[in-house]
DNA sequence: AGAGAATATGACATCGCTGTCATATATGGT
DNA sequence: ACCATATATGACAGCGATGTCATATTCTCT
């Protein structure tokens, strides 16, 4: 660590408060109580401090006045795909609301559902101010967190739960809402019901489709299986996905769109390519415009959601020793014509 | 600040890395060093240290961290309205993307479009770690800003310019937007054209009427100023003033929508009413449904936009004697046919 | 005018951690 | 065996600010 010499040379890289009390010609302390807005400074004083601080282009050193202060920035680190899907930004404004309160501050970070960029960030996050996470991971194994728990870091699964890393977690009841799907669209008359899903490894992917199964395998629509398409992550290939099953001898009359991205992608296709036979449609998650196009769709509270996996890291920051918490939350359809038309 | 005595009391209130370090019987430093992971330590050692960690329930103090290293948790702060916006949060995601290579954090807040909010949270930004603000404004004016120039905090004011305070800024040409608007429903042959517009007092809604009113106020649309309804920042009361003009003896036979909220409850409402005579849409923003629905937009890049800003900012933290920039990104219509549907 | 409060300012230790440098021990090649 | 490296560990100072406490310097108000 070198030693700084405070001495009036014309280049200095960073100004220090006692650069600037120096120049003020006041005590360090002084200088202090000028930025801080505090009490007790004359307001000719006030002013020559904040001249010299503009003067050099002072910056507070957060990390010192934190220290010397013991106030703890805390902040918490959410990690999600892509803030583009409004199934993110909903969890971050959920997240962001529940901890404001508790002057706790949001960093957010995507993967861009990338495992190594997740990786990358979290380290990253985690070796700066970050107090606690809150992940929607795309990593299929998780044993690389461990050492993040070791390094005394709370973490929070969320949306999509580890299976080999003991954590908190909050995650919709998938296979129940699976299940809601299927049965919706049995009781609409379909049998012929397509699916198309996310990334195959994924939990939530895995959950939707046994629900599926639970209700689909001995119905009418048994033969649905040969209709399932994964690893649609995207618009474009929920899309792609789409116009196949459209061009098959014997199309699908109803299709379930994994998630709001692979909805996004249906819709795209069926508008473009408006087949003879438009299929009925039913979505997993709620969005703003499903509203307007009538779209029917299961879902869980998104906001719940987000809210409870803050409380959750909020609470562990307080007290770790706790048992982990599992939180599921309910899935309930939200019915809006779109999946019983053409029945 | 009180004294710490480092004794083996039984309820520590944080453990320290002292702590750490006496009870796995080792130094400081060499604590230090198996929490951070560095090289140079027996595997015994470091299985000690975390152990007593994990029993201390230690978390690293990062602001004595990040002092003592030198490095400088470089974190800007974004403040919007709020995430369910898809505008704000493609935003986030475009400063994000610039500002991660220089790994610098995103920390961000929502005023929720209130003035009072929005400083609560800019004070506490500023007063944390954060080293630059980016904010999408919703005070009227922004005097209140010079204090936190004086401290050395570098502003971008976003979307909305601020007229009163010098800082950078970026912003779309919006009122060359409102003319775009204007002259495409006017070639499409109408004459009646209303707009529904965001409060009044910003500068966005102001730019865009004023480019209206270049182009309408001498044309055969001369009497759209009796259509002009404002202050609608929601779809809800956007969904109102469409009702209303959908109500009036002679109902435009365009509506252009100030933003993406308003144009949602724009549509939202001409699902719900089928009015026999549908109005063409146009609305400002593009979002991922309007391609769904053909709704035609002028809209700039927003991804631009958040890049820009991020740039300007970071620019600013390196250097902060350049002189201020207004950045100024053009707009363009995207046409899908709802503007000219109903002509 | 003088006592007591309010206002201004400074000296100095200290926040909790990591960088530097010194030292000690293990390892390996010849 | 012996010296050169590589590996492990610790002592200590110092990062840049603020809290505490002491000390001056005004202001009141009788």
């Amino acid at each position: 660590m070198s030693r700084s010499e405070l001495s009036e040379t014309e280049s200095a890289p960073r100004a220090t408060l006692a650069h600037v009390a120096e120049r003020a010609g006041v005590s360090l302390k002084t200088a202090s109580r000028a930025l801080g807005g505090e009490s007790y400074v004359s307001a000719a004083t006030r002013d020559r401090v904040l001249t010299a601080a503009r003067e050099l282009d002072y910056q507070r050193n957060t990390a010192a006045s934190l220290l010397a202060s013991g106030r703890l920035a805390d902040s918490i680190g959410l990690v999600t795909g892509d803030f583009t899907n409004p199934f993110y930004s909903a969890l971050a404004q959920a997240i962001e609301d529940e901890i404001r309160p508790h002057s706790i501050h949001l960093s957010v970070a995507n993967s861009r559902e990338s495992a190594e960029q997740e990786w990358r960030i979290v380290h990253d996050l985690a070796d700066r101010q970050t107090k606690a996470l809150i992940v929607v991971s795309a990593m299929p194994e998780h044993s690389a967190y461990l050492q993040l728990q070791a390094r005394g870091i709370p973490l929070v699964f969320i949306d999509r739960p580890s299976e080999d890393v003991d954590a908190d977690s909050v995650v919709f009841d998938n296979r129940e809402g699976g299940r809601i799907a299927a049965r919706h669209l049995l009781e609409s008359g379909h049998s012929r019901i397509a699916f198309i899903g996310d990334y195959s490894w994924l939990p939530t992917f895995r959950d939707r489709h046994a629900g599926m199964a639970d209700e689909l395998d001995d119905s009418a629509a048994s033969g649905w299986r040969e209709l399932v398409r994964a690893d649609a992550h995207d618009a474009a290939s929920a899309r792609r996905h789409t116009a196949e099953l459209l061009a098959l001898p014997e199309p699908p009359t109803a299709i379930v769109a994994g998630n709001n991205r692979i909805m996004l992608g249906v819709m795209e296709e069926l508008t473009a390519a408006r087949p003879a036979q438009r299929p009925a449609v039913l979505g997993f998650d709620d969005v703003e415009w499903a509203r307007v196009l009538g779209i029917s769709v299961v879902t869980g509270d998104v906001e719940q959601l987000g809210r409870r996996a803050a409380q959750l890291a909020v609470a562990r920051l307080a007290d770790r020793s706790a048992a982990w918490e599992q939180a599921v939350l309910p899935m309930q359809l939200i019915p809006r014509g779109s999946a019983e038309r053409n029945a």
